[in-house]
DNA sequence: CAGCAACCGGCATACGTATTCACACGCCGG
DNA sequence: CCGGCGTGTGAATACGTATGCCGGTTGCTG
């Protein structure tokens, strides 16, 4: 197979893994010369570059991508962090999770590999990745404590550290976030509501400062009830994390309570599955007694019985964007993270 | 902050990340006694090892992993490739997105990072990951044409690629594969609803060759229906991969078929969910009309209505086994694929 | 006190690629 | 005929870590 070759330069090794030296060799170049050629330096000429180009295809040689990313000083690679402040036995919060194939896709599209990994809010998460020079950029996906963030967010730009995060902008924040715009998606699933004739919406989700996406969910569906004239609503609002077993949890309390509402706005589908859960078991009617609206527009959503009217956040372009503006950030472009629309979805929970 | 040192070694650069030489300079020690020193080896004092990660702490240090792989000839990398012969969308099937979790955990636990990527499965897997060396090893999932599949295992082992694959094991294979026992699965599930007095039961899934997991669940819910002394069960197979909307296709074309059936075991949880939403479209209750069940056990199966029966394939447990072996596999230690057992899980859909 | 082992740590180098610099060649105008 | 320029390539080196080999120091034994 291998032709006879002057074996003065570099010896080819038959059993290893070819080195840029051996298609060297084999091209009757140097080294230097593979590696530009591999690259598309232009300073290669064409004829040289198509014959270590058929060369390499032919002994399935691949670039070290170590010795690369060594040599040039980036990784051509992004860590993805999911973080949550409640371990739930390894499993993901499924809209994060969503995510997952369209930012793999935006990844793909631009030549970036993806490091994916589970974290503590509270850990050092920018040290195992971008100061281990395995990645040149890092994605936050996590509904989280954001006391813990906030209080790094300066720190970690003034470091150099490339990363971007899918939450709720805050006003006096740094632009590192994306997110949707959850104050208009919590008025529409309000105004949705009342369209529908509800009077009195409960509210389901921590609205805490910890929690601005649900808080400002809230906020919003506040507004709308103002909006449309009606009095404020009071005393319907019960803390939930967002899992369906919280969801159910809340809806106990709610008729523990004795309170009197027509529907139930939930800080998030898996809230809002539990909730309906809860409600069914209590004999309640979904949307006949209680018309039920979450907020994601996870897969799950459209499973649920009766299949779920939320505020859609499109992951999709949620990944495509985070993947955008990360990179923008590497390249040190200018970057601006948007805020993407949320959209109402109706279904037969209301 | 830093305090005035004998330059003449090594000028501590400030502005740029610390290298061992860094901090072997503050330490008065060479360069590799703090490589040695980091990585633990025992030929290292332990007072010098005290000084050097306390030197290594301040400053921030961490261990360059570009360069440390290159020189050690090895990534502390796997790479999971989701790939799925009908790309939907970009969205993955979420029995095997629930692995994620187990397999983010197993890594961790071991040390590995974990690369994240979708593949085509007729592309060149292999050469991305491994023969770049970004990766010691390959974790595959998907339901998948196991045709092409089967063409390449034995010359990827000849070249010494490590990988593991989450399937059902054939008879001649390489022993590259970890999966469920499909067939006992199937015959429990079949033998669970001949208890439940069903007597003519539908499958739905694909059960030629190229979904061999499929198969076996059909071949072992026939199998159920003999060993009963029921008469075999004719012409109530349809074909549909992995995704709901193929189960409710499925159904209607049992429907419009006048098949008489009074159970349907589905090929996945996707599938049964698909098939419950068109028999409740068509006006027929579960499980009092027919009864249902499914395989896999994903997380939407507890959210259905009714929540789904099922066969649960134990994803934490699978995760942590896909990992250990492949991670055997890279040590060059024995390794023998374990089979996993099926579990029963009764929920209201039966 | 000589000799020896155990223990520590330094020197040199290798891992494979990318880049800077220098150089050889052919061509053109003066 | 010479100097200069553009083009294509090679030589040397840097990236930061890990490891084989060797030498120095310490403490103990005969």
């Amino acid at each position: 197979m291998v032709p006879a070759e002057d074996c003065t330069t570099h010896a080819m090794a038959v059993n290893d893994k070819p080195t840029s030296f051996d298609i060297a060799a084999l091209a009757g170049v140097s080294q230097p010369t593979v590696s530009r050629a591999l690259r598309g330096d232009s300073t290669v000429s064409e004829k040289t570059r198509l014959r270590i180009e058929a060369i390499a295809k032919q002994l399935n040689y691949k670039v070290d991508k170590n010795a690369s990313s060594l040599r040039r000083g980036q990784s051509k690679t992004l860590a993805l962090l999911f973080f949550e402040d409640t371990p739930n036995g390894g499993s993901i919060n499924p809209f994060f999770l969503a995510m997952l194939g369209s930012i793999l896709h935006a990844c793909a599209a631009r030549g970036y590999d993806l490091l994916t990994s589970f974290q503590q809010l509270s850990s050092d998460w920018h040290v195992d990745f971008e100061d281990s020079r395995k990645a040149d950029g890092i994605i936050l996906l996590g509904y989280g404590d954001y006391a813990i963030y906030r209080g790094r967010e300066e720190q970690l730009i003034r470091q150099g550290t490339h990363f971007i995060r899918w939450g709720t902008a805050e006003p006096g924040s740094a632009g590192r976030t994306i997110g949707v715009d959850n104050f208009q998606g919590g008025y529409d699933a309000g105004r949705h509501l009342i369209e529908r004739g509800r009077r009195r919406i409960a509210f389901i989700g921590d609205a805490s400062d910890h929690y601005p996406e649900f808080l400002a969910r809230y906020r919003g569906m506040a507004a709308a009830v103002v909006a449309a004239g009606l009095p404020p609503i009071d005393g319907l609002q019960v803390d939930a994390l967002s899992l369906d077993d919280h969801g159910f949890a809340a809806v106990a309390t709610l008729l523990a309570r004795d309170a009197e509402f027509d529907a139930i706005f939930a800080g998030s589908d898996l809230i809002a599955i539990g909730a309906m859960r809860a409600l069914a078991e209590a004999g309640l009617r979904v949307p006949d007694d209680i018309a039920v609206i979450g907020f994601d527009d996870i897969p799950a959503a459209t499973l649920s019985q009766p299949p779920l009217t939320t505020i859609a956040q499109d992951f999709q372009l949620a990944g495509e964007k985070l993947v955008d503006t990360l990179v923008r950030q590497i390249a040190n472009e200018p970057f601006a993270p948007p805020v993407l629309p949320g959209r109402l979805i109706v279904r037969a929970s209301t």
